[in-house]
DNA sequence: TCAAATACACTACCATGGTAACATGTCAAT
DNA sequence: ATTGACATGTTACCATGGTAGTGTATTTGA
């Protein structure tokens, strides 16, 4: 009882036009990686719908759906509840996108296609212009996006499902990180490194790229380990 | 009208005690992979629930896991249909799971424990049991328990489910293999090789092998390709 | 003959009510 | 003080009714 929500606005408008469904999925979701929504928080169906304003019944599919992307735990009958930030789910989220996406930018490379790299090119000017003027959100949206090419680009679209649903896991501990001096260009360089490579066409170097840019979350969490322990379950 | 269901036998029993929901998604899944249900066939909330005896709720919710595993498309207000067995999605399935499970293998042979190994060891030696028995479900169950064993075994039981997830497209394809007097061997034989390679800690050898076991679906597709073309879609 | 309009059947989607499972607090018995 | 029985409230789960959107057959108007 006491656990009741604080929630100031409203998690996200909702379009009566669009499915309900998919909308309060996203919503939840995007409350649970900012931590809006904190670790072991009580999620219950009917709370959730009266906050949002619809029905028990496509609250409970987004929570269905956010159970299998491993960031809520249902219990039948007895409640559902945010998902705590399990180390082992981190590193294991971690384990399937690099393999994931290093297979992919491997297949990138190989192919080497101009106008894949013309696009790539574009979202890097994009993320240098984001670096330049400071902007992190919008850096983050075209970092997305660069990903998103790489997978959109040799038609692996269920790839690039995969690897989202596994990202948030490792989203909501990025979140926690605090935003240091010079890790966005850092992070634009490796990008500028992969896509060097497959010009090139050189797939193992685009592997040894995409592997190092995407290990960087073990330093996040080396330090989240050591500087804010509790922040991790089991 | 005229494709109303066939059905001889119910689809599977149901257990009223558990959840229906998960019974409900594997016994549709299931005929589905069988092909028992057919691509492009109406697979509507209210008559599976007929059919199954339950209400159109956790049908719903089958059919929303199901479509998320890409084996059925849901077409809000028209309806809902076994997928088509479509070339690149099949392909991407392949793609995705050789890129996890190679990954996987690559690991387990890195740590090369020794417990583990006499799993893997004991699931060879009824592998061959079943081989010499000519038992094709038997083996089936077994090289199933054997990929299980190589991810659990190094605790990545999200990768496992994913990999299950995708499988389901390629498990629809190898049912319309027929079967090949002497294949069965040659899978043995394979996972022999792989776990040789993780028992010597060779890392690189286990993935070579693992890849060149996965790939074996291209050879069935290659077949059906020629022989049934008319099996696939787009 | 043929196109536009209309009626109809059917769907997935959402709302809502009922229920068994479960947690918790109260109180009596020892 | 501890345990066990019982009352009460809460939950996710399932059943079922209503509705807007969508195809299709039929009718209408030339």
């Amino acid at each position: 009882m006491a656990q009741t929500e604080k929630q100031s606005t409203t998690l996200l408008a909702i379009d009566p036009k669009l499915q309900m469904a998919p909308q309060i999925y996203g919503s939840i979701r995007q409350s649970i990686l900012d931590l809006r929504l904190t670790p072991k928080q009580a999620l219950s169906e009917k709370e959730l719908a009266l906050m949002l304003g619809v029905s028990r019944t496509p609250v409970r599919e987004a929570l269905i759906k956010l159970a299998e992307d491993g960031l809520v735990d249902i219990f039948p009958q007895r409640g559902t509840f945010v998902a705590p930030i399990r180390v082992a789910e981190v590193l294991e989220a971690q384990f399937i996108r690099e393999a994931l996406e290093v297979s992919v930018v491997a297949r990138v490379a190989e192919i080497s296609d101009p106008t894949i790299i013309a696009r790539l090119q574009e979202s890097l000017a994009r993320q240098k212009r984001a670096v330049d003027n400071g902007d992190l959100d919008g850096f983050l949206a075209e970092d997305e996006n660069f990903h998103f090419i790489l997978s959109a680009s040799v038609n692996l679209t269920r790839a690039w499902k995969v690897i989202q649903n596994v990202k948030g896991q490792l989203d909501r501990v990025r979140v926690l990180s605090l935003p240091e001096p010079g890790h966005l260009a850092e992070l634009y360089e490796q990008h500028l490194a992969i896509v060097t490579s497959i010009e090139s066409g050189n797939s193992a170097a685009a592997k040894k790229h995409m592997t190092k840019h995407l290990q960087q979350v073990f330093r996040t969490i080396d330090k989240l380990l050591a500087q804010r322990p509790e922040i991790f379950f089991d």
